[in-house]
DNA sequence: TTACTCATGTAAGTAGTTACATGATTCC
DNA sequence: GGAATCATGTAACTACTTACATGAGTAA
């Protein structure tokens, strides 16, 4: 249930209304988590009879009203056990590796379009991590600047550190999936020179579907 | 949708009972993708009344039964457009970086004690691919036998190939989450070293906990 | 007045988790 | 006779996705 525990993070920082955390998850905790608004509107409603966290009801112009969202004692008790508690890893479960294992289904043109997403998307999140991780450690994000006012001095070292080492983690991770990706490439060319089919042939169809082709042949 | 993708890919090595079927997302499939016997079952239902699938009633000892399951042709189409389609890629969301983000929550010392936890859990994966890479290069699991008896020996070496790299990311990629963890480590020892405080009290509490604390003292 | 951002929701559906449930067969 | 394995389900729940829906405020 890490999408409760994102958003006790976000609201440590400071009150926020529902539009301004779903905005937060698309900048700043950006590319770390992702929700959209359908599911933050509900869930803050149940962290508040929960009483993890408490609202503020404020004017918006002549009519309207928002609801600033702040934690409570125990949302704060709530965050602080979060972070201690060990993660059980999560089952892997990977569509673009699974595919990838089945290449075959697909010509060789195929397999190397895929490579080619894999590696440009992963490219895009890289710069997007790295990107972030210059800006953390220049502090200039607006919540890492609220988050530092409320911490001791001797704190930011810290708190900035394990920031950037996670965004670094991904950054890693996506530089392992573009070699990946790349290697990918290159493995295609050497199977497409090894073999004498054409590359927009599929090496082998699913049984049922050659066996069709055999028989009309 | 990849549940239904990879049981059809597991089908089109022969036909399987749905425990059989199971049984593979422990073993060979294993690590790759997870999926439990409460979710296979009704979607082999889903895709026989899809028609994507057939199902034959086997007689087991006296008076049990069970069904076996193969692809149908469309079954086979189905299959072979999957592996041609692009992935949108999944937005991330990942537990461990998430927390990761916000361990001054937490001390020195549980901070140690989650990279550890990420650290042992990639070896471990790392070795179960690792194990799976060699199987497949020996071609001695019985999937891999299976599908190979069914395809044309000159497409032997790609669909081999295509597997083991899939594997291989893996592998990269679980030693890119090792390598975080032990940098995580290190991390850990430089921050304590710098700072004055006690290796199991947290860095900086939650605000509402952090005005508590200080309010007492 | 038109378009954009702020602001907050609901509803229907999919995918996956965890627990409960049952019964046959096989091996010791 | 008991344990392990084979075999197949259901039910309740959680997390997330996609689409629909509405309205206020603000700047061109």
């Amino acid at each position: 249930m890490s999408l409760r525990h994102a958003l006790l993070a976000l609201l440590d920082a400071g009150a926020m209304t529902g539009y301004e955390l779903a905005k937060q998850f698309d900048v700043s905790v950006a590319y770390l988590w992702h929700a959209p608004h359908s599911q933050i509107y509900p869930e803050l409603r149940r962290m508040e009879s929960g009483g993890l966290i408490e609202a503020e009801s404020l004017p918006r112009g002549e009519r309207g009203t928002k609801r600033a969202y702040s934690l409570t004692e125990a949302g704060a008790r709530e965050l602080a056990r979060w972070v201690a508690e060990l993660e059980t890893a999560a089952p892997v479960r990977d569509p673009a590796y699974l595919k990838a294992t089945y290449f075959e289904y697909g010509s060789f043109d195929e397999a190397r379009r895929h490579f080619r997403e894999h590696r440009n998307h992963h490219r895009a999140m890289m710069q997007h991590w790295q990107q972030h991780i210059s800006r953390l450690q220049r502090r200039d994000t607006p919540l890492i600047q609220r988050r530092l006012a409320q911490a001791p001095p001797q704190t930011h070292e810290t708190v900035v550190a394990y920031k950037v080492h996670a965004y670094e983690g991904l950054v890693e991770r996506a530089r392992a999936e573009v070699a990946w990706a790349e290697r990918g490439l290159s493995l295609v060319d050497r199977l497409e020179h090894n073999s004498a089919r054409p590359r927009d042939e599929p090496t082998t169809l699913p049984r049922k579907l050659a066996d069709q082709e055999t028989a009309s042949t």
